[in-house]
Formats: C-alpha cells, sequence, structure tokens
DNA sequence: CTTGACCTTCCACCATGGTGGAAGGTGTAG
DNA sequence: CTACACCTTCCACCATGGTGGAAGGTCAAG
C-alpha cells in the first residue's frame, strides 16, 4: 500500500502539513508510522480521515469530540456506546441551536423589515438594537 | 437619573465585573463617566446595552460586530446602512449555517439510526464514521 | 482606627484552533 | 558538491472571550 508524506497528505486532504502535527498533537488523529529518515508515513485511508475530521469540525464538533469518535474507530469496538451517547447528545443540542438560530434569524429579518419602512416614512432611528431583549435562557445555547 | 457602580451594573446586567471591563477595552461598551474617586458610573440603560451585548452574543454576533452596532447607537446615525448591510449579511450567514446544520444532524439521527440496526443485528462496527464525505463548500460556514 | 467591601490598573493565564519561523536532517537533481 | 524541496522538533504568537490575582485607593460601619 502507498504511504503518504505529510505534505501530500496535506495537499490531498486539503488542510495544511501544520495542523496535521496539530491534530496528532491532541491526539485526533493516530500517530503514523516512520520511515527510517522519521519522516511521517500515512495510509492513503488517512486522508478520508481527516477529511472526516473537518468535515466533523466544520459542522460544529470540536476537536476534543472529533477526538473521542476517532479514538473510537482506532480502539475498536469497546466503547462504542460512547458515541453513540455522544452523537445523541449532539443531536440535541442541534435541535436547540436550531430553534434559538431560526429565532434570531426571524428576528433579524424584523429588524430589517421595520429598518426599511421607517426608512421609507423618512425616520432617522435605528430600530436593531432596540430589540425587546427576553430575559430567558441565554446560557442555554452559549458553550454549544 | 441614578447612576451604578461596576458592581451593581454587573449585578443587574448578569455580567462579571471583569468582563464590563473587558468589554470596554474591546470597544464594545462606550467608557461611562467617571466620579471623583475614579469609580466608573453608569447610567441605568447601561444595563440594556449589556443585556443587548449579551443577546446579540449569544445569538451568533462576535464582540467585533456588536461594538460596530453599538458604535452607532453612540454615533447617532451616519453609518446605520452598515447595521443594516450587516444584519443582511448575518440573515445570510444564518441561512447557510442552518441548512449545513440541518445537515448534519440529519446525518446523525441517520447514523443513530443505522446503529441501532446493525446493533439489532449483532454487528459490531462503527458506522458513525463511514459517512460519506460530501467535498463541497465546507469552508463557507466556517468563520460564522 | 480598623475592617471589609468595593473600586482601580495591570499582567498573566485558560481553552480553542491553529500559524510562523528557527534550526537542523534528508533526498534528489543538476 | 551544491541547491532546493521537503521533513523534523520546538517555541512563539495570533484571535476570541474572557478569568484570576496582585497591589493599591475609597468609603461606610463599628
Amino acid at each position: 500500500m502507498k504511504t503518504l508524506r505529510i505534505g501530500e497528505l496535506a495537499g490531498q486532504a486539503g488542510v495544511s502539513a501544520k495542523a496535521i502535527r496539530f491534530y496528532e498533537g491532541a491526539g485526533v488523529l493516530p500517530p503514523p508510522a516512520r520511515g527510517t529518515n522519521g519522516y511521517r508515513l500515512y495510509p492513503a485511508d488517512a486522508v478520508d480521515m481527516l477529511r472526516f475530521i473537518r468535515q466533523a469540525q466544520g459542522l460544529g464538533l470540536t476537536l476534543a469530540e472529533v477526538k473521542d469518535i476517532v479514538a473510537i474507530r482506532q480502539g475498536g469496538r469497546p466503547p462504542c456506546r460512547h458515541v453513540y451517547r455522544l452523537l445523541q447528545e449532539k443531536a440535541r443540542d442541534l435541535d436547540r441551536k436550531l430553534s434559538d438560530l431560526v429565532m434570531l434569524r426571524r428576528r433579524i429579518r424584523e429588524s430589517l423589515a421595520a429598518w426599511g419602512r421607517r426608512r421609507a416614512r423618512g425616520a432617522a432611528v435605528c430600530p436593531h438594537i432596540e430589540t425587546p431583549v427576553r430575559p430567558s435562557r441565554r446560557r442555554a445555547s452559549r458553550r454549544v
């Protein structure tokens, strides 16, 4: 099987070599084999792994979470329940986040619409700031 | 008009005094008047301002963005177009983010379902990792 | 007068997700 | 042999959004 050096892997996966080493250091990406020269030698499927990492990351998982998932890929099956729970929780997180975001979007669109109307009538206020503050569990959507 | 010291403001707005000074330093919160003793003296509506900041932040705006908006609140009307554009763009961002998140959630739910099915049939794999990678404009939703 | 709560500034540190560069080894081409 | 691209490690730094603590000033109560 052909192995890749870090630069090739980086090129193919669309990340920087720096980032790859960073992932390895962070425990997200398993340490690869080394050549006699000390170079990292990655199996071809490391590309998929990296793409998965980017994908998961881009979709809202932190590296720490990705790490857990990737660890399971390596470690065989034992804690696969863990992934299950993690993903279940993530799905719930997303539900909350989604509804928050939908509300935010609606509010922004309303502000924009109101602004347009006032603009049309010549008022010179900036209504976006004056949106009523509904003191809810704002903390709920932080640290997601 | 009654003024508040930083601790009172912090208490009423539900943020730390540290954070308030941080916001001021970051240019998000305008520097308040000072007493002869050097204490910061906030007008009562600073509470609203802070709540607005937290709200905006909690809803996905960065402090830099909030800063722009707040600057306009202070500076009168001139760049109110700017807020308009900012919010328009934010709304578009949210559209993209929302659809990405909906996809992620669907994928996770599918993974969970598949896992349940395989589990029922006794397979010992971890399917969540093997989700196909659709190499799209993933970057589009980063830096939001 | 002392105690305690509050305020001031400043500097350091935390996590997260990296990037940049220095100093040095390796490998191939001309 | 030299040049150049590539690799190694390590340490520093960036932004973001803060928190913590030290050193000192202020103010009201006891």
